[in-house]
DNA sequence: GGTTAGCACTCTCAGCCTGAGAGTGCTAAT
DNA sequence: ATTAGCACTCTCAGGCTGAGAGTGCTAACC
């Protein structure tokens, strides 16, 4: 445990170079709270905290910077994470009611709310069932020998894949094909249609295995409906100028390679989790930061709420801010997918 | 008009710059030629070109690099467009007989062919009608309150949007509003359903209501269905090292800004266009070169496919990739939606 | 014990100079 | 028209320097 003073000065160190991105010295310290105590002070408790692996020096005559640790301490003890302000509850509320037209389309605002509010990357995946389960499915003639197969997923997620017809066939021969799939299957999972192992003359049977083809690739938490917004906001930060550490991101964060980068937190876990610098997996993802939650769960739909930062993050208003649209998802999947 | 023996230089010139991204050096002709004259004669030549604007030094005691007007000049005249050799032609069409399962996924996977075999960004927009028209409309029950609005592109794009409901709705109700809605308006066009002029009660109004304001924004031809692919690999051309460069295109080529980045060929220009560096209207492209040509016309149905590379590009090999990328399109174009 | 003044020390950073190397343009001869 | 020869210009990496920042240590102090 640290000594009530050295919590303070931490907390310092770590807002104050959030907020400029410079390292810490001891007499900005004293000067900038005017505190009563001489620099001198301030350097030996420094010392102590750099002992512990607190805080580091990135050379000599420099000030400290937080190590991940810091940060760590910082989250855990100091943070106080604090209630969205009732204004900016309003706003985004607001802005979700204007919106709220299309499923997917939370996600997507979802992130680029975040990301325009705190000026780093958001990552938000639209809700999921964990067992994906067929809603409808719909065929529509595109063409003498093809159909386009649409499956409307539980959560409103509609998936489509063309089939190609061995002979032609007429409109209304094809929703009677869809009519009497769905009179069978609507409402069940792919292991659940397997079980009924109906027999289906061919068109019938091509639609079945696409559309199982299609439920069963619709599992898996991250795979396909991923909304990254404010990649090139958070890539401004002074600690990316270098060209190829943005590169390297960049590789890292594009749809396929999310999962990568980003590992879900385990079920198990607290609802938010934030992961910082070198607790990442990935090479890439050290010089960053992680917020994020999982919302969803109770009606059986889920997703994720993530940020992604430097580790120079100003975790509070992040938290807040990620705490804040899970609240909101949470709402929304209650009031129109239960 | 350029001498003989000029445009063979400049030729060289191009080549041999884009192939290392340094300057080319008087000796350098000399020597990797075998020419039977002295540097000093090319420099005389050398001194022509860049009176005439073609090359530049980047200082005094750099080699020469072609400037726009180079680059231009190679594209008219010096290239030589050459037909993708067959073994190449004959892996991607394979590529494309495996994954021709759904439109959209034409667009995606003829960006990423294109990216992956020249290391440059690649924008592919699925094909659209000029003029969008309904295919068929399908209601689908999400919630006691709330139903599913999902509209089929003639050109098989589905486009979705929720309604609400003003009272619960069963799915079969559903699906006979929507049987009625298609009987009377498959197959039109925005304007020819307004024109109709019909009344209807409300949820179908709500529905027509809809379904025509997602028609209206699904035409315009670069909104909505752009597939961006290798935009890394490009931004990892020496000429892009510099962190701010990056940021500045990556900016400019998200999603949303496509349009402004790569202003499309009017439509009477001849099919490929070629777009050198300070051509471009916007200045973050001013370093940049696109190939663009225009696929489909002739079915009603019409889309983009488009490079995106340095000015030091292979001008040669962009060219037949796009050209052959178009002929590909063309054809899936011809055989599924005609 | 904790605190502090004073000071030597270390390190970075920008600016400047330098020599090597690259490639040119010019001149005069062919 | 071509070319050998040479002076010239410019970049680049390396080394040096002085200014500035901030520290750690020591010895004195409360």
């Amino acid at each position: 445990m640290l000594t009530d003073r050295r919590e303070q000065l931490l907390r310092f160190i770590v807002e104050e170079h959030v907020r400029t991105a410079q390292p810490v010295a001891s007499g900005a310290v004293v000067s900038r709270r005017g505190l009563p105590v001489s620099p001198a002070t301030i350097r030996n408790e420094m010392a102590r905290l750099e002992e512990e692996g607190y805080i580091v020096q990135p050379h000599t005559s420099a000030g400290r910077i937080p190590s991940d640790r810091g940060y760590r301490y910082y989250v855990e003890a100091l943070m106080r994470p604090r209630e969205l302000p009732l204004a900016v509850q309003e706003t985004i509320r607001h802005q979700f009611h204007q919106a709220a037209g299309e499923v997917a389309e939370w996600a997507h605002l979802a992130a680029a709310v975040l990301a325009a509010r705190l000026s780093y990357a958001a990552v938000v995946t639209a809700p999921q069932a964990a067992r994906p389960r067929l809603r409808r499915l719909h065929l529509v003639s595109v063409h003498d020998t093809m159909a386009l197969l649409l499956v409307v997923l539980q959560e409103a997620r509609v998936v489509q894949h063309t089939l190609t017809l061995e002979r032609p066939y007429r409109e209304e021969e094809l929703s009677d094909v869809a009519a009497r799939l769905n009179s069978l299957y609507a409402g069940h999972s792919a292991d659940e249609i397997r079980d009924m192992q109906a027999e289906h003359p061919s068109l019938e049977a091509d639609a079945v295995r696409v559309a199982l083809d299609l439920l069963d690739s619709a599992e898996g938490e991250w795979f396909g409906d991923a909304y990254l917004e404010g990649l090139p906001d958070m890539l401004r930060e002074p600690e990316f100028a270098e060209g190829e550490r943005i590169l390297n991101l960049l590789d890292l964060l594009e749809q396929p390679n999310l999962p990568k980068a980003i590992p879900l937190p385990r079920a198990g876990q607290r609802k938010l989790t934030v992961i910082i610098g070198s607790e990442h997996p990935h090479d890439a993802m050290r010089q960053c930061s992680v917020v994020i939650s999982r919302y969803g769960g109770s009606s059986g739909l889920r997703g994720t709420i993530s940020v992604v930062g430097p580790t120079r993050m100003q975790y509070r208003k992040a938290v807040s801010m990620v705490r804040y649209m899970d609240s909101i998802m949470e709402e929304l999947l209650e009031a129109y997918l239960s």
